[in-house]
DNA sequence: TGTAGCTTGCTGGTTAGCAAGCAAGGACTA
DNA sequence: TAGTCCTTGCTTGCTAACCAGCAAGCTACA
């Protein structure tokens, strides 16, 4: 593919011909116009002229639309799942007792979140798409097995309990990728605005509090809830 | 789709013309279409047999796709503003203490929306394209502000606590909306699924346990957290 | 001179919206 | 009671725009 493969020279890294700088800005282009308008409204021509390429060129190195879509996804996830490890092994060797680690993994997932809107707003559209392309990348899995296992490490939950730290991951993704997504529709209904840097800190402490008393709960009690709920009395359950 | 081939005594009221029963058709497959599609997938020729109508007809009623769409929303959102308002009323005259009240309110909500994902997708559609439509509905602030209303009635809260009370509705609709959206993407990495009644079940105890924790520490303590958290050292506080 | 990188012309397919037209069934008239 | 309008409901033909993908061609560089 690469057209240096074994010559000499051309160590100017400038603006010569580059497949893979091109590249590198097609994919760059194409991932902020999808996250923002969607797959179905985005052409490749709005993602040449982003690009600042002529509108075959993105076809010309991807094949077709659908696999531009699943390279950058596949970036993307690839991206997300080098965060999770890399926050996943600064906490499990972290000498903290589980509690204060768990406070700076939640915030740091936090922060990461709302500084990452494109990815979280392109899962969401894959999400109401159906999933379709999403689900044949393997990054996909790794991402959030690897941050469950980590939270049933930590918190050095019994086997059966695993499905309380599922729980608990889910809200916590749900709870950050929340504001991300609504700003347009709920946030709006109710006033607020997350590039309001008051919020967003009022938020982050909110998630935080939320997710470690979730949190508490597990460590504290064995099977039953400590804090003496009778949630007992609950309908559908099937 | 020629008019009744019925030949004599056409009385009958199930297929007389009728254009409010035809609008009503076109709406229900408009808002089945734009919630599994979005609004750039469905064409109004899809609508149009989805309906029963040729594909000239949802135009003819609504004037555009654009006018339909607003009006799928407009009437899923007067629905959700009225099943609020039937909640908040309830709840409000229930004689119950304030924690059994929310734990039923929490419960019927998450109810509610498992159970009409087409109006959380279509929202959730509206939100990631930046809330054009939505953002000039009347009905679309009402129900919202009207849940924070309630809340803050029932919680009895000080004006100035108003933060906490949104927080917290913030929180509780992102907990029941995630696992309707995302059954596709973050459901499946984790291997789980929400049409499963028992892991259903379990996230529904799991989103009242986490939202009554958070209401418990709002009514316990006064200004700061009851549960002797220090979450006073996080950063980026702008 | 060859080839990778990139552009441009073309084609078939799809769409929203418009305009013209058709049918059904009251209302009005004789 | 029969005949005629005329409005409402709905369909179909047409058009201009857009788009993805293909193929042919141009260009810089080795």
């Amino acid at each position: 593919m690469a057209p240096t493969a074994a010559l000499a020279g051309r160590e100017r890294v400038d603006k010569e011909r580059s497949a893979a700088r091109t590249k590198e800005a097609i994919l760059d282009a194409a991932l902020r116009l999808f996250a923002e308008r969607g797959y179905e409204a985005t052409s490749l021509q709005d993602v040449g002229a982003l690009a600042g390429v002529s509108r075959g060129t993105p076809g010309y190195f991807f094949g077709s639309k659908e696999e531009l879509y699943r390279a950058v996804l596949e970036r993307g996830l690839e991206r997300v799942r080098a965060a999770v490890r890399s926050g996943k092994e600064r906490a499990l060797a972290s000498q903290e007792p589980p509690e204060v680690v768990l406070e700076g993994v939640v915030g740091e997932y936090f922060d990461f979140i709302v500084e990452n809107p494109d990815f979280v707003r392109l899962v969401e559209w894959e999400a109401l798409s159906g999933g379709r392309q999403i689900g044949t990348l393997p990054p996909h899995l790794e991402a959030a097995q690897e941050a469950l296992g980590a939270i049933i490490t930590e918190l050095a939950l019994e086997p059966g309990r695993e499905a309380e730290a599922r729980q608990l991951l889910l809200s916590l993704i749900g709870l950050c990728w929340f504001p991300v997504v609504h700003g347009p529709t709920v946030l709006r209904a109710l006033g607020v605005d997350l590039s309001d840097p008051a919020f967003r800190a009022e938020r982050r402490r909110h998630v935080i509090k939320l997710v470690l008393q979730g949190v508490r709960a597990e460590l504290g009690g064995s099977s039953s809830s400590p804090l003496s709920m009778d949630s007992q009395h609950d309908r559908r359950d099937a």
